[in-house]
DNA sequence: AAGCGTTTCAAATTCTTGTTTGAAACGGAA
DNA sequence: TTCCGTTTCAAACAAGAATTTGAAACGCTT
């Protein structure tokens, strides 16, 4: 049996179940994941799982924790230094990018958007370490653009309305493509959309400082 | 054994069933519904699902029928006579109404969220039935206000920025009031959510159409 | 080569869950 | 009351899935 932290080791088996778990609980989620299945895409033994993670519940968690620490840090030229509209473009970007169509797909955001509606105990931190600081930053840099005379339950509708525009293709992008294929596909297809919903988005914020 | 139309006959157990079933299908969705629980729910036995529904698949289907009966139709005086910008807003207040955050909760609404992310056999009347018919109508809203001069795939982008503002709510509203308490809730959230739903994609359409 | 801890494996086990079954209860018609 | 179709019920069943197990394979050290 195994007593050191999985995640630290280089261990073959364990890198190929997590990478095998990823996938399939993006897919499916929790509960629908099957670890007959993860172990047999990992080209290992069923029983393994049990062996280095002690069950069904603790791949989850190492394979949370292993996701987790794969999410590209928000590069900090965005911090200062540029105007604020363009500081939304490169977090909306940034946003996309990250949890939503990078160009490897993300299963963190795919994970997340299976605990919103089957939730586990790690949904929460989930919403700690991903949602809230990225509507933290939507936030302020909304803030910064709308200037003062903008009610505070405006900002935060503001970011929430951004958010909302991102998340639905993490939610409902195969309904989308259904009912206006062609639409988010090709190579720069992030690009495209996020600068379509900064833009959008600026034209919200501009309409809230107008009534202010 | 039945084999009249279940939807139609008055039986109590069935209705008591397919009431349940709406609650449990809209929590969990149909792979992590149970139909014990169900039954359970109804105070009825577990072998009633199988006599009266021929199973689990059954019930759902059922479930989905009656549900979809239970929409109230979009009230017709939003067609004409009134300027496109309050098209809109209702247009809007109709559909977090409808599906998202009406007086009672909105099962089929959730279902349709759970069919996203764990898409069965269903999913595609879900979407042709539900989904498209509002962005559809959306759009042509959208463009009725945007005039000549903006570019079709801009508007079929705005029709998405406000179904994706409202999805939110559908899709991941407990994270929302998690990270953002008493946003959402009090009697007319919904009208309060529509108005700045509406209001800020005004913003951004106009923006469109300066642009354009 | 022998010994020993680690890892892999197939099979057995246990648990959950949907389905089936056969009998009992019910209710109206003869 | 008796008969008969319908409905309810508890228990059995079957399938799927996670977990456990005990032995075999492996790899390293002595």
């Amino acid at each position: 049996m195994l007593t050191r932290d999985i995640t630290e080791d280089g261990n073959e088996t364990t890198r190929r179940l997590i990478s095998a778990a990823s996938e399939e609980f993006a897919l499916h989620g929790f509960a629908s994941a099957r670890i007959r299945h993860i172990a047999e895409a990992a080209h290992a033994n069923l029983a393994a799982v049990n062996y280095y993670f002690g069950g069904k519940e603790g791949l989850y968690r190492a394979t949370l924790r292993f996701l987790s620490r794969q999410v590209p840090a928000e590069p900090s030229r965005n911090r200062r230094g540029h105007a604020p509209e363009d500081r939304l473009r490169r977090q909306v970007y940034g946003i996309l990018q990250r949890y939503i169509c990078g160009e490897r797909p993300s299963h963190l955001g795919r994970i997340l958007a299976h605990e919103s509606m089957n939730p586990t105990f790690h949904i929460d931190s989930l919403i700690e370490d991903m949602m809230r600081p990225e509507l933290e930053r939507l936030r302020a840099i909304l803030t910064e653009i709308a200037g003062v005379g903008v009610r505070e339950a405006e900002l935060t509708h503001a970011a929430l309305a951004v958010m909302g525009q991102c998340l639905l293709f993490l939610f409902a992008r195969p309904t989308v493509q259904q009912i206006y294929p062609g639409l988010a596909d090709g190579p720069d297809a992030c690009r495209r959309l996020a600068r379509q919903i900064a833009d959008f988005s600026l034209g919200g914020i501009a309409r809230l400082k107008k009534c202010a």
